[in-house]
RNA sequence: UAGCUAUAAUUG
């Protein structure tokens, strides 16, 4: 089952999907039967496609056959809701969570802080960082980075930076990722010197620029009109092999 | 006493 489970894995990652459903649907009349795993990764799958219906029916179907959702499942079919502008219904299904007794972790958090700053509410979403200490949990890089990112993302570079500043005193280091949401943002705003700054700094810090971090920058010179340094930029992305 | 598999953040 657990080879079954890794395969239907693989195969969903590699998006083959047309072998995924054979698969699943081969082990499904045999002699082995789906676990919370088999199910909560066939939710992915659903909402992987877009399909929140059929992803919501195998929720359903997994609690009758005496498989009931856990804590991943609900944050699988969570992430799907807000993947799709759903976060109400994503909110809902944090609310009956708690109803089944499950806890809301990290991943539960740090994916309706998502939701919520793509649909422009950061606001609120900061405001989930609250709720998340009273129920004990500690934000962490993906929390701040996607705050930060949602922050970018409506122009507020100040939110952003302070957010960053906030991180860092609590500890978490912004990683690689966190480097390159702060210079999407400011990129995008045409700051092209400060983009330099982070650049420089995230260098500093031990990370090496990569492919998001090297098409957002010249993107951003590309923009500006500056087709010298979005050129030379290449030729170092080129020379580093990234 | 239950290992190994499932969920969240950045470019195109």
């Amino acid at each position: 089952l657990r080879s079954f489970n890794s395969l239907l894995n693989d195969l969903l990652k590699g998006e083959k999907m047309g072998l995924f459903w054979k698969v699943y649907e081969g082990m499904i009349p045999g002699k082995i039967s789906p676990d919370v795993y088999t199910f909560t990764t066939l939710v992915g799958a659903f909402c992987k496609i877009g399909n929140i219906n059929e992803a919501r029916r195998v929720f359903k179907e997994m609690g009758e056959k005496g498989c009931s959702p856990n804590a991943v499942t609900y944050n699988t079919l969570i992430a799907g809701l807000c993947r799709n502008g759903r976060v109400g219904e994503a909110f809902e299904m944090k609310r009956e969570m708690a109803e089944k007794c499950l806890v809301a972790d990290g991943f539960t958090y740090a994916t309706l802080v998502g939701g919520l700053c793509k649909e422009g509410k950061s606001e609120e979403a900061k405001l989930l960082l609250d709720e998340m200490s009273k129920m004990g949990l500690k934000p962490n890089h993906v929390t701040y980075t996607t705050l930060i990112d949602g922050f970018m993302r409506q122009g507020d570079i100040e939110q952003a930076f302070a957010l960053r500043d906030e991180m860092v005193k609590c500890g978490i280091q912004p990683n690689i990722i966190t480097y390159n949401t702060l210079i999407r943002g400011i990129c995008k705003m045409g700051k092209m010197d400060k983009a330099h700054e982070l650049l420089h700094e995230m260098v500093q810090m031990g990370y090496k620029p990569d492919v998001f971090t090297y098409n957002l920058v010249i993107e951003g010179h590309c923009r500006e009109q500056n087709l010298g340094k979005a050129c030379a930029l290449l030729e170092e992305m080129k020379k580093r092999n990234v």
